[in-house]
Formats: structure tokens, C-alpha cells, sequence
DNA sequence: CTGAAAGCGCTTACAG
DNA sequence: CTGAAAGCGCTTACAG
């Protein structure tokens, strides 16, 4: 196992030029093919792995994409990072992953660092309410069509209107939509859309986690339970994560679902399919978010040295705007009262006859 | 903005040579303080970036770390990621991620790309039951104390312990412990640690999700509330992800938590203090297992030079053994019908007066 | 204390 | 179709 051979040491092997075994190597013509064959096999025998820094130091690419997405910690980064890492890699690109902590110029200073270590270009999801400046160096944005500078992102507001959709043809009439931030693109989307649906056939209200934590405390109820009482018979979250927390908050407060109220939530997240009950939800397509983002990326990388070209997309527009997918669970459930006229599945667990039943 | 400044540029100029100015920018002695300073500062004025190509072809070093998970969608990943990004970028390094879409094989085919990336060093969070054989560079195994070849990990079994006695000091003398897969080193040293807390002073007995969704289907029911009626009075799952199906499968069994029972959980996943009740669990300290791992993986780099070297510590091993911090939430309480002698503050919802309390 | 030179492994015009 | 040469930006002995 002596240290790892390269192309020189190939040239020698059989007596050709390390330019020749380069350009058999990169398969760019140039080769006979016979010429081509032999020095491949010949590398294949020792073993041969070209030194990326060999490589990027002539080229001037790194041929590594940087990944910043606002908080790290977030629960969707699982899914963006494995999309992400599949996609690059599939094109022959490496992620570097940046941390900003959910602070806004933390965001900045991980795209700098990224840079600075030589990333090609950075893919980034950023911070609710915060704009990408120019970098000198391509950039993907994901965060919704309707931000300016946008790259590819799914089509939140059409997704909120079939979940509006959904809790309508279910019966229900009063939704109050669950929401953390007001200053979040994706979240305005997906409140529009449902609002949307809703308009002129039933009535929605709003309520920000954000604000009432900042009222309340962390952790607070959020008073769902008096909703119920007042007639509102779904909950709408932007996220599972709101959906969740609103799924236990009523459940604690003795409410069944769906039995006597629907939640349904966004993103599919990992215990989405898991709890009791399973969460109605609505799905990203991250891996052709992840698809376009990338190539995106990589055609500004191929096509401007390292230029100071406003990013922006020559592509079509009108696929950049990726579909949701509904994913219908056991936690939405037509209107109590209402002919149970769904086609749907009953599901594993028995939701059909809940024990509980008060309030 | 014309294209990066390299230490050429800096050498003419000041009129010294590239030498000089390499040697007064790595700051190794070499240059008077004078000229070190006058360098130092024309660099700062031009701008210059080291280019991370040219010192890792002339080091053979990348400076640059890969980062493999068994899964990245992992609800752990976010953590892991964070804490390893911080702590390799606070040494210098960058963060490569690998996927291995918990596939065995894939992760070693990840752990290869990186690799052939360049990565000076590999972390690897295993999947269960692997062992990861000499990959020729160094690596840090971050897995469970008692798995051969680890390198850092959390305290699993004591964390276990202390999660029995947090229970037993609450009253209950039945648990249910919920796991996942039975060939997961840090879920079989959780669970040891709770069967020690137990063991004669009560009864504990065992239940594997993954065994259960094998008969059942995926989300089935955990027969939970069964388990409750033959009198079990906790539930200490070895993962909040478990801890949650748990809850909510209790809640929507009518069952109060913690009124008539108390649920444990591990990890402090993301919605576990958001959801109601919030949730008694476990937390590892990302920070310094990061810390750890990352400071092992560097000495290894630092020593050979690119060596074959079996991967080993040989810092304390005391110090590897990271202890887990309990966080009690309302999840977990009294006994019903205990004298309710907790210190406990009544937490932000009241579950103190419960308003579902049947079964 | 400072500099000239070689070399890390690759690619890319340019000749032949 | 193939090769000799220069260069990407850095570091590192080795001289002076």
C-alpha cells in the first residue's frame, strides 16, 4: 500500500506523457482509443485516485459546493442536507457544510468562510426575512417563489391551498392556520394559500407562536383548546413542528383527533408518520429542489470564471416552482357529524373509534 | 475587484520574495517582526486569501474533515452537525458531509468518496452493529463507550441509570423501556442503565419498535395502553423519537401524562420541550463530544503522515466518556396516588390539574 | 534574517 | 495522435 499513485507514475509505467495519461483520463479525446484503454486499465490497476488539489489548483475549481442553510439545527436540514449531497455528488461535487446558528450576519460570515475555503459556489436557505447580497461567486437560493433572487423552491402557497382544499372537502368550515414568524416568506406562502381556499367559503384565523411566546413564555399553551370551544373545528400548521405541538396540546386538553378536530401540518417530517396520529402533511420534493438548485449552480460555476455575474436564472422560470405532494394521514378526518363520505384508508391504528370524546 | 491577491503579488509588492512573505503570513518565526508586521499588513490591504488549493498540494494536507452519519435524516444530524462544524472550523477545518442513507455498504462507499475528496480525517456516527475497518487515514468513531475502536461518546449507560433512578425516585415500579433495534450498541447501554437503576427495586420489561413493525406493519399501535391496564406506570424510551410515538399514542389512549403515567425520553430532539406535555429526556453534550473527537482526529493527522496507523486513543479514556445532563420536564411525575413530594417548579402548562383523567 | 529553487499533481495551450 | 513545457499558489529544505 505505498502512498497513492498518480499520473506521472502511470506515464512511466508505459512510457507516455503524464499531458497524454491527463487527457486519456479525463476522456476529452485528444487519445487514441486504443492509447485511451490501456492507460485506463493501467490506472485502474494502481490504483489510481486524482488528487482533487492537483486538480483544483489548475483548474481553478474545487469542484466543492457550500451549504448554509439559516439554522442548522433545524428539523428539515436532514432532508435538505441529504438531497443536497446526493445531487452534488452525482455531478462530482463535494458539500462543505456552513453553520450560521440562526443568526443573520452569522449567515454572511459562514458564506464568507465557505469561500474562502475555496467552495465553487453555495447553495443557501436562508434566514426567514433576510436577503442574499452579491458574494462574487455563484449562489443558489431556496426559499420561496415569491423571494426576490429566488432559485428553485417548492410552491408553497399552492400547497397551502390544497390543504385548504383538503380541510373543505372534509367539511370543515372554521380553521385557525398556526404560524411562528410573520417575516417568513415560506410561511406567508403557505398561510396565502390556505387563506386562499378558504375565501368566501369559510373562515380562518391566525395565530403566530412567535408573538405569543414572546407574550407567554416559551413552551406556552397556546390556548387551542378555548379555539375548539369556540367553533374552530382544524388546525392548519405551517410546520410539523407547530402541528405536533398542537396535536399534543389538544390531545392533552382531552380533544380527539381527527375525532372531534383536524390538524394537519407541513413538511413530512420525520415523526410525521409516527406519532398517534399519523400527521396529515404536506411533502417537498427536495430531491428535485435539490436537482435544480445544483445545476443551477454548477452551470454559473461553468459558465462565468468567478465572475461577479448577478446570479439569477437564464433557466425557465415556471420550473422552479416544484409541486408539494399531500400526504393524507389519520390526524384530518371530516367534520364531526358530517357523513364520514372519505374514501381514505382507515389506517393501522384505530382512529376509527376514538375513547376519547369530551369537551 | 480584480481577481484574488496571491502571495506573489504581495512579495513584488513589498520587493521581497514569496518565500519571506509565505513564512511571515504562516507566522512559524523565520522573519524579523519588522518585516512580519510590514507583510502582514500589506496582505490585509490586498485582500489576500490564502488559496486552500496550494497549500494542500504542497502539504498534501486539506484541511478539510469528512462528516458520515448511518443516516442523515437522522433527527440527531442537525445536532451532530452543528457541534462537529463548530468545532472542526474553530481548528481550522472545513466539514465534508457523506450519506450513507443507512445503508451498511453505502457507508463505506461514503466514507471512500470523502476520502478520494481528500479529507484529511473521517468522523463517522456508525449504524448500528457496524464496525468500521481501517480506512488508511484517521478516524474518530463516535458510538457508545462500549463499542470497540470508539473514540468519544455520551455516557449512554449512565444516562440510563440516572433516567431509572428518576423514576424509581418519583414512585414507579413498573417501566416499560422502548427501544428500537436490538443490535444498537447505545441503545442496549441506555437500556442497561435503566435495568440496573431497577434491578430489585422493580420491574422492567422491554419492548423493540422495530420487532413490532416487522409483525404489524410500520406505525402500529405499541399496544401502550394494554400495557398501562396490566399496571406499567412509566415508559423510558431510548430515543425522543420513540418517547413521542409513546406520548402521543398514551394521549390518544385517553391515558394522562403524567397523571396516570410518566414518559422518559433520550436525546432532547428538537420538539421535546415544545410539545404537551414537554418532555423528561436526556441530553448529551455535543459540544465536547465534538470537541473530543474532532482534537483526536487532528492529533492522528498531525502524527503520520498519512499512515496507516491503527486508529486508537491514546489521550485518557477516561475523558471519552462524555456524561449526559437530565432535563426533567412535566412528562414525568409522581405516582398517582404518591404524596406529590417533587421540588419540581409546576412548569409553564398546567398539568397539574389534568382534565382528562380516565381508564 | 532573507532568498532562489524545487516540487506538490494536475491541466492546457502549443508544437511536432 | 502524442509530448515538452509552463503554470496554478503554496511550502520547505537549503544556501547565503
Amino acid at each position: 500500500m505505498a502512498s497513492r499513485a498518480n499520473l506521472s507514475d502511470i506515464a512511466k509505467a508505459l512510457g507516455v506523457s503524464v499531458a497524454t495519461v491527463s487527457n486519456a483520463m479525463s476522456g476529452k479525446g485528444r487519445v487514441s482509443q486504443e492509447l485511451g484503454r490501456t492507460i485506463r486499465e493501467k490506472a485502474k490497476e494502481l490504483g489510481y485516485v486524482p488528487s482533487l488539489a492537483g486538480r483544483a489548483l489548475s483548474t481553478g475549481r474545487s469542484h466543492v459546493l457550500g451549504l448554509v442553510l439559516a439554522d442548522i439545527a433545524h428539523p428539515l436540514f436532514p432532508q435538505f442536507a441529504q438531497a443536497i449531497e446526493h445531487a452534488a455528488s452525482e455531478a462530482g461535487y463535494g458539500v462543505l457544510i456552513g453553520d450560521s446558528r440562526g443568526d443573520v450576519e452569522a449567515q454572511s460570515r459562514a458564506i464568507n468562510r465557505l469561500i474562502e475555503r475555496g467552495a465553487d459556489g453555495i447553495v443557501v436557505v436562508p434566514r426567514h426575512g433576510t436577503r442574499i447580497g452579491d458574494i462574487g461567486r455563484p449562489v443558489a437560493v431556496i426559499d420561496s417563489p415569491t423571494t426576490p433572487g429566488n432559485t428553485v423552491a417548492a410552491d408553497h402557497w399552492n400547497g397551502g391551498r390544497e390543504i385548504g382544499r383538503h380541510l373543505l372537502d372534509l367539511g370543515h368550515r372554521s380553521v385557525a392556520i398556526i404560524g411562528l414568524h410573520s417575516d417568513s416568506n415560506v410561511q406567508n406562502d403557505r398561510i396565502g394559500g390556505i387563506r386562499e381556499a378558504f375565501a368566501g367559503r369559510g373562515e380562518t384565523r391566525l395565530i403566530w407562536i412567535g408573538e405569543m411566546e414572546r407574550r407567554h413564555g416559551a413552551g406556552c399553551s397556546l390556548g387551542l383548546v378555548r379555539l375548539v370551544e369556540e367553533g374552530v373545528t382544524a388546525f392548519a400548521a405551517v410546520s410539523d413542528l407547530h402541528a405536533l405541538r398542537a396535536i399534543t396540546e389538544l390531545q392533552q386538553g382531552g380533544i380527539s383527533i381527527p375525532g372531534d378536530v383536524s390538524v394537519t401540518g407541513f413538511d413530512d417530517l420525520v415523526w410525521a408518520g409516527v406519532i398517534a396520529p399519523s400527521l396529515t402533511t404536506m411533502r417537498m420534493d427536495m430531491e428535485r429542489i435539490a436537482e435544480i438548485a445544483i445545476a443551477d449552480l454548477i452551470s454559473q460555476i461553468e459558465q462565468d470564471g468567478a465572475g461577479a455575474v448577478p446570479h439569477g436564472l437564464k433557466a425557465s422560470q415556471g420550473q422552479n416552482c416544484i409541486p408539494m405532494e399531500l400526504i393524507i394521514r389519520q390526524s384530518s378526518g371530516p367534520k364531526l357529524g358530517l357523513p364520514a363520505s372519505d374514501e381514505r384508508t382507515p389506517g393501522l391504528r384505530g382512529s376509527a373509534s376514538p375513547t376519547v370524546d369530551q369537551v
